[in-house]
DNA sequence: CCATGCGATTTGATCGTTCAAACCGCCGTG
DNA sequence: CACGGCGGTTTGAACGATCAAATCGCATGG
């Protein structure tokens, strides 16, 4: 802040920041391809010399230019992401992307980030991604049943993966966490606690996530020997339908004494919507799903069902690099178990 | 040239799905140079030559390749983000990373996410990043009053704009939102609904986030002719001892009526530390900050102080290009100011 | 003794783009 | 008519790395 610049004509200064393979050739001595041979394949070098590049390496601080290479390779290194508007309770996004960036790092590649506000656009953003070579290929999320971009991919032989299984799971990679054996836990951890009128609160059927949780609760129950009629909630999509249909359920001759949810907004819902007894206590139990932080910090806690997120990532990415390594490799899908975390008290009474 | 031809096995196959410039410049009969110029600089083409170009550019699907450009132009046009472990009821971090990425595509630049485990690996990160030319510059999110980070960057002249102030705000460009603000619009809404006696929870002192909070209740106090001895909490890190603090206060002669929070989480723990009346009401009122996805959906709602994180992204995005643009040009700082989410119902009655 | 082979290293070409300078007509002016 | 100026366009040279092929030194074997 001392001084304004000289009027001059400095123009734009190139950063001269960068130490070039060919400097650290001419320090220690030898050709730039010794140095590249050092850094990609060192058994073609002296064990010598390669100490004594190695040395200039050190002292030179050299990197190697990403662009460069880049350029070179015909490769970024770089996954995309296309990030979402945030919405919902939970805070899968976050922990998502935290391993995906962990997972990815690990196998020497970067997240690249980017946002599309419609269907349309998202797929021109991957055409132009691609296209320019910013990236390698992709990870999707938030699938759906009808999701164009699986078999978008395929067509151009674009690699990606997706988080969820897509509609025609042989066209494209995937990872996916088990929502069925989630729900069960839930169950069985319900019924360990002695309940034996459980119910499930989920969304409308006709989305695969959501049917797969409740025939998962479905299954769980008929394994148990019990029943299900009456207990299998209606659907909704927000929290004050659900409510709605928690308290009707409540009015039956045989009420559920707990609710196995699809998800943790839905657990907080019934249980807000059944209320408490005199000592605060909810008068349902409920098991919500994807844990979300606010689960813990609840009184009592909610216990919910977890994903591994970290394994999902990890499978993710190397699914990709896999992709990356020989192109046309046939898809895979990867089934991974989801983990009930239980937060009540030991001793507690259920109900 | 005699070469015998390794017939057989062609081993990795290089994708050749890239058009390149020169292909576009035989297409229309003209030179790379002018292909280049019809993107870049459009004013130097004749109009029917650009028109001709761009033709050619269409019909064969030409998109520039970003590493020969990135090469050329030494730049990435990419933004680095340390992405943390996910931590706190809030979805910040979502909301922030989502108006990162637009503000930052709208400028031409992406945003690349990496994760770093500890601090010194987090420099160790920006070191090769910048070395490597994979970034042009950081984006530094959760900056603590120690904060290595922004002189890291100063001394070595890497562009970087931090999202809340730096120790020393003269060495780095940053971007803050007012948490002072964020609490005098808690009070005031507060006073608004007929409080008098208002306590503020928080963290303990000594850190620059929550004293900003605390000293902003304090001046909108005074400013309301409102007394604050015995309402200042003694400051707690997680919600079991902010509990405590908050009952103990209930039990002064003249107790809190309402609680102004330094975040959502300790607005929910008060509120379930003080109980509810025989109707299910809170019997304190109380104010969040952050307005997690979870405040809306509580029962009350919980009304919070809401951060305008797509402008804060605007204005980061926008500090960090112009350093890009014109390195060395002098920090800046632009403060936004929060807004109240008000969610009590209109005619309900306070406490 | 020369051909052969082999490990270690160097040289030349290339990836696809942009910058800088050269080039080429063409017009207006002295 | 020569010359300078000026849009419009082309040519050559980077940018910094890697790949492929050539080269070099040296040991081995017929």
């Amino acid at each position: 802040m001392v001084s304004d610049e000289p009027m001059g004509v400095t123009g734009l200064m190139r950063e001269r920041s960068g130490v070039t393979i060919s400097e650290v050739a001419a320090a220690a001595g030898v050709s730039r391809q010794t140095v590249s041979n050092v850094l990609n394949a060192p058994d073609r070098v002296a064990p010598a010399t390669a100490e004594r590049v190695r040395r200039a390496i050190d002292e030179l601080g050299y990197l190697p230019n990403r662009a460069a290479r880049n350029l070179r390779e015909r490769t970024s290194r770089c996954i995309g992401f296309k990030i979402a508007a945030p919405s919902g309770l939970n805070n899968l996004l976050d922990r998502f992307l935290h391993a995906l960036a962990e997972s990815a790092g690990g196998v020497g590649y970067h997240l690249l980030l980017f946002s599309a506000a419609t269907a349309d656009e998202e797929l021109a953003a991957y055409a132009e991604l691609t296209g320019t070579g910013t990236v390698d290929g992709f990870v999707l999320a938030d699938i759906d049943t009808a999701d164009k971009r699986p078999d978008w991919c395929a067509e151009r032989g674009i690699p990606c993966v997706s988080f969820g299984r897509p509609a025609d799971p042989g066209r494209c990679s995937w990872v996916d966490v088990d929502g069925a054996d989630g729900l069960a836990q839930s169950v069985d951890h319900l019924v360990a606690r002695g309940h034996r009128r459980i119910a499930y609160l989920g969304w409308p059927e006709g989305q695969r996530v959501g049917d797969e949780r409740r025939a998962g609760w479905r299954a769980a129950m008929r394994r148990h020997g019990l029943a299900t009629e009456g207990l299998s909630g209606a659907g909704a999509e927000d929290p004050a339908e659900i409510a709605a249909v928690a308290r009707r359920m409540m009015e039956q001759p045989d009420p559920p004494t707990a609710f196995a949810c699809g998800s943790d907004t839905f657990a907080v819902a019934a249980r807000q919507a059944i209320g408490a007894d005199s000592a605060g206590r909810p008068r349902v139990e409920a098991v919500g799903y994807d844990d979300s932080p606010s689960a813990a910090l609840m009184t009592p806690p909610l216990s919910s069902v977890r994903q591994p997120l970290d394994k999902v990532a990890h499978h993710v990415v190397d699914l990709l690099v896999r992709q990356f390594r020989e192109p046309g490799v046939p898809p895979e899908g990867v089934m991974l178990r989801p983990e009930l975390v239980a937060r009540e008290r030991p001793g507690e009474d259920p109900r």
